[in-house]
DNA sequence: GGCCAAATTTTTATATACAAAATTTGTCTT
DNA sequence: AAGACAAATTTTGTATATAAAAATTTGGCC
């Protein structure tokens, strides 16, 4: 009885409503449309080849993932951008983080030790840029720079916590994929990277808080400092003043 | 040219799936229905007289307040419950809140100071049962127990940190009202808030914080000790292994 | 009698059609 | 010409209708 059912959900029929979902997740991720900018229905039921009832659902998702703003009987927006609320999502997701890689180091169990072992490995593997002379971003990175941030605090114990890291996390991936992506190209971050499955294996909780931390504000900083970033273009509105979605 | 639309927003004019969020979100928190029952679609539109496209809004809004689960292809069901998830949130409530509350107090600010004590002058003068005989729940007495909570963190400066705070307090919120109303109708928990109040005005982090944590723990173990609670009816399948919202 | 498969029913998900807002445009008044 | 009112237009939100998938029932077979 349940065969086929099980059969359908394993493979990838997927709903429209998510696919829609994971599909929009991915363009703002991205960066690739402006804060504050309006989503039109209609464009995008074209855009995306669909219509209004699974739009409308995945754009309500995204307002749980804090990508989009709801504008009650006026529509959604994408989710604006400030220079606060980047030093908030920083803030707070130091302190979260460093609370679960403090569990994670802990705990200390082995499936963790080497799903993070295993994340490093990959990532380390990926180089950053296609190529060597100029910045051309390979796009297998990320996934895999996310995979290992996850992997580091994955053995926290609560999927409570990782859920709200994740969030942070997307926040975080869109103010760098906003910001110029130069920047990111020169700073060693594979040795960070090194250091922090180091002191974490050593169990050195203390040492891999900080370097943590310092990796987050740092990347916090390089966009704080991007010139293009916080400067309204004159015609909008108030272009960055965004609540946090819950 | 802003007038009309600046009002419309400020009185009532919730779009239809806003207000029915709101209704189901109050039932669901209420205990009202079962967990891991279904939420069949064209029972719960005739039950709130509405139709399909708000309804499902609503019930994606639920799913990221973690009340409602998503059944790919297969509807919505009333989020599952269990010890252990019970366990996790309030282990990661204790945390984040442990955060919030020392980042008040740090900050000190004369708002928030104010926001406390009006809140639990609000509390402390509601009482918790109607009767003075059996235990009859007031109404009154849950929001404002929740507003005093929220006080207690309004300081921490991050929205996002309050945000996760609000999800889990809504999660213990739903498991306290599941659980048999009777046992909280003993336990002096104006006493804990007081001596809360105090240690948090008096800038004693510690203090306030081991309070706040042992308030969460000791609800959280009356719960868990309640016989009638994860016990599934027979009838259902696997009642309780619900994941977070993520 | 139990088990598998096809057909039916029920339920979920999507598209379209409609109603109700908000925004824009144009006109009139002072 | 600036401001305000009102009609016209556009856009959002909701209801209904249709398509697709899952659950259930039925019938045949060993």
């Amino acid at each position: 009885m349940a065969r086929t059912a099980a059969l359908a959900h394993l493979n990838g029929v997927a709903t429209r409503a998510t696919s829609l979902h994971e599909q929009l997740r991915a363009d703002l991720l991205a960066g690739a449309l402006e804060p504050g900018s309006k989503l039109a229905m209609e464009a995008l039921a074209e855009r995306y080849a669909t219509s209004a009832t699974p739009l409308r659902e995945a754009l309500n998702r995204l307002v749980a993932d804090g990508l989009v703003e709801r504008r009650e009987q006026r529509g959604f927006v994408v989710a604006g951008i400030s220079a606060d609320d980047l030093a908030e999502i920083t803030r707070t997701r130091c302190w979260l983080e460093e609370i679960a890689l403090r569990e994670s180091i802990a705990g200390n169990s082995t499936a963790w030790q080497e799903t993070l072992v295993l994340a490093h490995h990959w990532l380390a593997s990926t180089p950053r840029s296609l190529s060597a002379e100029h910045f051309e971003d390979n796009p297998d990175w990320e996934p895999r720079h996310r995979a290992f941030h996850r992997a580091l605090i994955g053995g926290c114990g609560s999927r409570w916590l990782m859920g709200f890291c994740d969030q942070l996390a997307d926040q975080h991936h869109r103010y760098r994929r906003l910001s110029a992506p130069r920047a990111f190209a020169k700073r060693g971050v594979s040795t960070e990277h090194q250091q922090l499955v180091d002191a974490a294996l050593a169990g050195d909780a203390d040492t891999a808080i900080a370097l943590l931390k310092a990796h987050f504000q740092r990347t916090a900083q390089v966009i704080r400092d991007d010139p293009a970033l916080f400067t309204p273009t004159p015609a909008q509105g108030q272009p960055g003043n965004a609540g946090p979605g819950a």
